[in-house]
RNA sequence: CGGGGUAUAGCGCAGUUUGGCUAGCGCGCUUGAUUCGGGUUCAAGAGGUCGCAGGUUCAAAUCCUGUUACCCCGACCA
């Protein structure tokens, strides 16, 4: 009994607790850990190891797709900040400062990037000539600085580490065809590598990022009913082209401004992956994204021929799957319970029993289930479970977000809704900013997105009853 | 940034109200045995300027002032 007590009581139970479940989890799991400095914190190797992983998978789609990889200074003289008007007003109040360079004070301030717009509109003027120029589709792996006043491991840092796509085209169909293209990148992504469900869809105009001219969004739900802003696309027209003097010269020897994009995701998907798919007993990570994809525990270790039987096992494996033996001396029991933390999508379990009978024990991480399987099988089924599992979650997850995706008609509905059953609510809306104000004022909850598949739910909006424009999807957010 | 809470060994806590001997406990850690199919058992040991900075006092983990970090709820945001 004080066992299992003991057990339980290692992380605070997600239904009691989410944010301390979810503090507990990334602690307990070696993700992170705090350092001396407030909101920033230290990747551990394990959580580094994950982030690695998303990097690998974009990267390649980033290429697949034509883009090249460059790098831009950390830091933006404040005169090139302040040239978009709506950009610099969107992100000054959280930027940090540079003013000394030693004990010399700086005759223009440096501004720390909240991000990298300006930089790479900078650098476009300068290179961007002829239409034999375009497009120029630039990636940015990187950390930014943006000095927030509550943070949270992974889902608000001052600094937090992502990627981030800067576009110029000839032409405004072209961007508007790149800022999708790459929506469709993340969301593919997300679902197939993080097993995570996500609504496309358009952010409304006070959503928008500061000095787009449409923004494209992936929105996914959490355990516990609130949305997440999970990745975006801009497309910013030609407003920044236009700050910067971003000009080419066209087929007819006429001077055009360029269209561009951005688009980028960050190191909260992490916090995601670990929202969705965690229970009590810690993480479950999804095997397209686990840096350790099946863990061999061999039980009675000291005796002689199992070690053996577990290497030769992992040799035999390792061909398919990231696999290690945990060789330890600690107890089988604390082992199963560290990887379960982890997150660690399936255990292998080999001991003298099993050797004698020519298998091992399979255990899956999501499920719980055990299978006995013969050792001649473990080749083709290791790898096919890895499959099984990427899809469960994925549509374990598509079932929590649809089963907590609610239909508002009115404004009463939609209050009721709110405070007894967290999650996404569609409700129909005029498009007027008003509205949009008084329900997040009356009920906390903001658009998350105008989706692109629309559902006719009625043709009044929800606040004032007048003609309704689009159905959106609302929720409360990180 | 507003409201609430917390800070004592790696982790979880007691002690603080009412200042008083050398600051304790459980887990973990180290060493040696023992055990191994869900956090073994036993023995011996190491580890703390009580978040930080001031102040009051013969005496401060304990009282006072300031400050920092973390957690929760709001406002802002990837």
């Amino acid at each position: 009994m004080g066992k299992k007590e003991k057990m339980v009581q290692q992380i605070t139970s997600m239904q009691e607790d989410f944010a301390q479940w979810y503090t507990d989890v990334v602690k307990k799991a070696e993700l992170i850990d705090y350092s001396s400095v407030r909101g920033c914190m230290i990747i551990r190797p394990y959580g580094y190891a994950i982030w690695e992983n998303i990097q690998k998978e974009l990267d390649t789609r980033f290429k697949a797709t034509g883009h090249e990889n460059v790098y831009m200074p950390m830091f933006i003289p404040e005169g090139l900040l302040q040239k978009e008007k709506d950009h610099v007003e969107g992100f000054a109040p959280e930027v940090a400062w540079v003013t000394h360079g030693g004990e010399e004070k700086l005759t223009e301030r440096l501004c720390v990037r909240p991000t990298s717009e300006t930089l790479f509109c900078e650098h476009y003027s300068n290179v961007i000539q002829s239409y034999r120029d375009l497009p120029k589709l630039y990636n940015q792996w990187c950390s930014v600085v943006r000095w927030e006043k509550t943070t949270r491991p992974f889902l608000r840092t001052l600094e937090f580490l992502w990627q981030e796509g800067h576009t110029a085209h000839a032409t405004q169909e072209e961007a508007q065809e790149e800022t999708l293209r790459m929506l469709n990148v993340y969301a593919e992504f997300c679902e197939n590598v993080l097993a995570i469900p996500v609504i496309k869809g358009q952010k409304t105009e006070k959503e928008k990022f500061a000095g787009a001219m449409a923004t494209y969004t992936i929105e996914s739900l959490m355990h516990d009913g609130k949305a997440l802003q999970s990745g975006t696309s801009h497309n910013f027209g030609d407003g920044f082209a236009r700050a910067f003097d971003i000009q080419y010269t066209d087929q007819n020897n006429e001077l055009q401004y360029v269209y561009q994009t951005s688009w980028g995701v960050t190191t909260r998907l992490i916090g995601a992956v670990i929202m969705v798919h965690g229970d009590d007993s810690g993480l479950v990570l999804p095997p397209a994204l686990a840096p350790l994809q099946l863990v061999i525990i061999p039980i009675a270790q000291h005796k002689p021929g199992v070690l053996d039987k577990a290497y030769e096992i992992k040799e035999q494996l390792s061909k398919s799957v990231r696999v290690k033996v945990d060789d330890t001396d600690k107890m089988p029991g604390w082992k199963f319970s560290e990887h379960e933390m982890k997150g660690v999508p399936l255990r292998l379990e080999i001991g003298p029993k099993d050797i004698e009978k020519q298998q091992v024990v399979l255990v899956r991480r999501d499920t719980g289930e055990k299978l006995f399987v013969p050792m001649e099988e473990l080749e083709e089924k290791v790898p096919q479970l890895m499959e099984q599992i990427q899809k469960d979650l994925l549509e374990k997850a598509r079932q929590h977000r649809d089963k907590h995706t609610y239909i508002a008609h009115t404004l009463e509905e939609f209050e009721k809704t709110v405070v007894e059953k967290p999650g996404f609510i569609k409700a129909m809306w005029c498009g007027d900013v008003d509205c949009e104000n008084e329900i997040k004022e009356r009920t906390g909850a903001t658009a998350r997105c105008i989706p692109f598949e629309q559902e006719d739910l009625g043709s009044t909006c929800v606040c004032c009853g007048k003609p309704s424009k689009h159905m959106v999807y609302w929720g409360k957010a990180y």
